[in-house]
This record gives C-alpha cells, sequence and structure tokens, in this order.
DNA sequence: AAACATTTGTCCGTATGTATA
DNA sequence: ATATACATACGGACAAATGTT
C-alpha cells in the first residue's frame, strides 16, 4: 500500500515553525505583554531550540508588526493601545468586504450551506455562553469567505490582521464578550445576499459586521486599562 | 561641534538588510527570473555575505510573496502569469481607495501642493517620453496620500503589493508603456476632491485611477509574452 | 537498495555595536 | 572618556533531509 509521503499527519514542523508559532501565540494571549525584551538566548531556552530558528521568527513577527527589532540593540514586544483598534480595523474590513465582492460570483451552494452551518455553531456558542468558541467560529466564517475569493494576497494579508485583532481582544477584554446576536443576524444577511448574488450588498454587509465591532470594543474599553511594560 | 550619531548618511545597513534589497532588486527587475532555483551558498558568494543574512532575507521574501521555500528541499523565484496581475490590482486598490478615504480630512494644503507638483512633473515626464522615471513619480504620488492616511498597516502591505506590480510591468513589458496622460487627469481630479474634501469622492476616484491601468496591461498582454523557467 | 551529492536546517562561537558605570 | 557588560549580527561547521546514480 503507497502511502504518501507528506500526509499531513507525519509532516515535520522545522524549529523555525515551531518557535513561530508558539511565541505567536505567546503574544496574541498576552503570556509575552507588550513592551517587554525579548532576548534570543532566553526564549532559545524556554524553547528547547538554538538561537538560530529563534531569530528567523523573530524577523517574521517583526515583518507581521509583533515584534520591533532594534538594529544591534534589542528585541521589544510591540507596544499597543486602545486606538490602535482604529488603525487596524479599517484596512481588514476594506478586505473583507474586497472577499466579500469576489466571493459572490463564485461560492457554490455547498460553501454556503457551509456558511449556514458555522452560523448556526455561532449562534449556539453564544447562547452556551462560550466566547472564545464563539470568536474562533466567527473567524471561520469569514476565512471561508476569502477561501472562496481565491486570492492569495488577500487571504495572506487577512490572516495577519485577524491575529492582530485577536491580540486586541485578549488584551483588552478579560472575557471576551464580543459579538452578540446581532452578529448572527449580519451573517445570515450576508448569506442571503451570497444567495441572490448581489455583490454590492455583500460588500456592504460584509464592512458592516466587521466595523460595527469595532466601535463596540472601541467604547467598551477604559483608556489604559491594559498590562504594558 | 556634536555629531549626530545616526546622522542617515551614516547609517550602517545590515548585512540582511543589503541581501533583502539586492535580491528584491533582482526579482523585479527580472535578473532572477520566474521559477529560478536560490541556493542560499551560491548567494552568499555572490553578495559577500555569509548565509545567514540570505538565509534571513529569503525568509522575509517567502513572506512577500516573491519566492517559495520548499521546506527542506529547495527554494525558488515565485512564478507569474499573465492572470496574476488580475489577482495583484484588487486588493491594492481596495487599500489604496481606503488610504484616500482617511487622507481627505488629513490632508493639509501643503501636501496638496505637492500632489500638484508631483502630478507636474509626471506629465513632464510622459511628455518627454521617460515612461520608466514617470512610473516612479506615479508611485510617489500614491505614496504620498498613502502617508497621510497614516496607517502602517495599509502602508506596509500596499508598499509590497507596488513592488508586485512594478515586478510585473518589467516582466510583461519590453517598455513600460503605462499611464498616459489620462492619468494626469484623474490625478487632478482626485487632487480636486481632496481640496473639496468629499471622500466619497477620492474613494471612487482612487479606485478608477489604480483599476484601469489594469485592464490595459491586461489587454496589452499577449500570452506566455515572457521568460519562465 | 544503498551510498553519494547537494542543499537546507540547526547549532554555537565570535565580532560588532550599544548602553551603563 | 574609558572600560565593562550585554545583546545582537554574522560566520562557519555540522547535522538532517532530499534526490540521484
Amino acid at each position: 500500500m503507497p502511502i504518501p509521503k507528506d500526509f499531513s499527519a507525519f509532516i515535520k514542523i522545522s524549529a523555525k515553525e515551531r518557535a513561530l508559532s508558539q511565541l505567536q501565540r505567546w503574544i496574541i494571549d498576552g503570556t509575552l505583554i507588550p513592551g517587554e525584551k525579548l532576548v534570543d538566548t532566553e526564549l532559545s531556552d524556554a524553547l528547547g531550540v538554538s538561537r538560530t530558528p529563534i531569530r528567523e521568527a523573530l524577523q517574521i513577527l517583526e515583518i507581521q508588526g509583533f515584534v520591533e527589532i532594534y538594529h544591534g540593540k534589542e528585541t521589544r514586544v510591540t507596544k499597543i493601545e486602545k486606538d490602535d483598534i482604529l488603525k487596524i480595523y479599517p484596512p481588514f474590513a476594506a478586505l473583507q468586504s474586497l472577499a466579500a465582492e469576489l466571493a459572490t460570483p463564485m461560492i457554490s451552494n455547498e460553501q454556503i450551506e457551509n456558511l449556514k452551518r458555522i452560523n448556526t455553531e455561532f449562534s449556539l456558542l453564544l447562547d452556551r455562553g462560550q466566547p472564545y468558541k464563539a470568536m474562533e467560529l466567527d473567524e471561520e466564517f469569514h476565512n471561508l469567505i476569502v477561501e472562496v475569493a481565491d486570492n492569495s494576497y488577500i487571504s495572506s494579508f487577512t490572516s495577519t490582521m485577524q491575529k492582530h485583532i485577536r491580540r486586541f481582544k485578549y488584551l483588552f477584554l478579560k472575557h471576551v464578550r464580543t459579538t452578540e446576536q446581532i452578529s448572527v443576524t449580519e451573517h445570515a444577511e450576508l448569506i442571503a445576499a451570497f444567495e441572490s448574488r448581489e455583490a454590492a450588498k455583500t460588500m456592504m454587509l460584509m464592512k458592516q459586521n466587521v466595523m460595527r465591532p469595532m466601535w463596540e470594543l472601541y467604547e467598551s474599553i477604559e483608556t489604559n486599562s491594559f498590562r504594558q511594560e
């Protein structure tokens, strides 16, 4: 029996990849706090790999905007403040809206069924009071649309932006209480617009669905209510 | 006399930065052709640095979408085909349009004068038959607006997209004959909309000014008229 | 199938640069 | 101003993985 060589369960993940995703997780969930100094020798001890993959991971994190490397001096987790939310959301919304536009003529019935399934699950998790899980389903909903849009430039950028948004929620909200049931309704409207193939409508609804939480978040945050070096 | 330590002329550029910008240049101008295999030892010889900064540069180029690293196997310059132009422009236009919207209430009279100056120069270069120089001025025009929008997420993404577009032009057009005089007019209309602070109009005009060249380019290219491995 | 050649991935020592006493 | 401590940047050697003969 022929076994495919790179069957996903057996893909070997490199030390660099491990370091990258671990550091990313730590920065997003606040284990590594904004402004914290990162020393590669310490990180390499902590993660059990040498300094090289750590450094490579840090370079990538710098490009993604999660750390700042002061040439020859030091490396720190990027700071973040309340008003940053106003900078992150608009470009994210613009590309999500574009993704919706591009997806409108492309989306299959099967994929629409999938969106419905995700939205039902999303609603259920909100009812059950599982906001973290619900957030993940919301992300899944949006990512499926990006996938349908089939544009690697959009997907790579939105994936990074989504991580920044997630970090923001983790840092500023003790309990992620985003996206109330109104989002479920918006999703349903969006799905209906996909079904009737109204691109202008999907664009508008998508923009709304992304931007509304921005204002809710912004107003629910007291200034300086967050940990920082 | 006190000499500022980091006066720009004396800033030391790291080996990684040099390698990155050189490789980027080579990929954009077609010295390194699509699909070409990149061996880090060869590159380190060619650039006179060790493998470490080369590898770091390649990681960044991978994120930017200029090379593909096949884990443990090989690294190649990304391929590109005629239809890619249809994927690159829309997200670029979406963010440029957003930048215009954000810049509209922020732009100063001085910055508007600057746009006019750039557009005049741009027009002059087109008349003189200097399309490369003209392209640079066009980029300057758009970059100034992005700068005014003051959003690092937008600027980092658009900067990468602009490089992809430039690469596209270098690979597919023997003589960059982009942006005829119609673009000068569009810029002038855009400037007028900035002056009257009409955000909806600047958005629309910006989108048009970015997307029109896409179609012109697309139709001026015969299929498979480009070098590739 | 197995040894080889090639290239990438990782480790770690050292040089360089920066900040502090 | 000089020396010292510290962290990063770079280099070169070794290990692991892949493809080939």
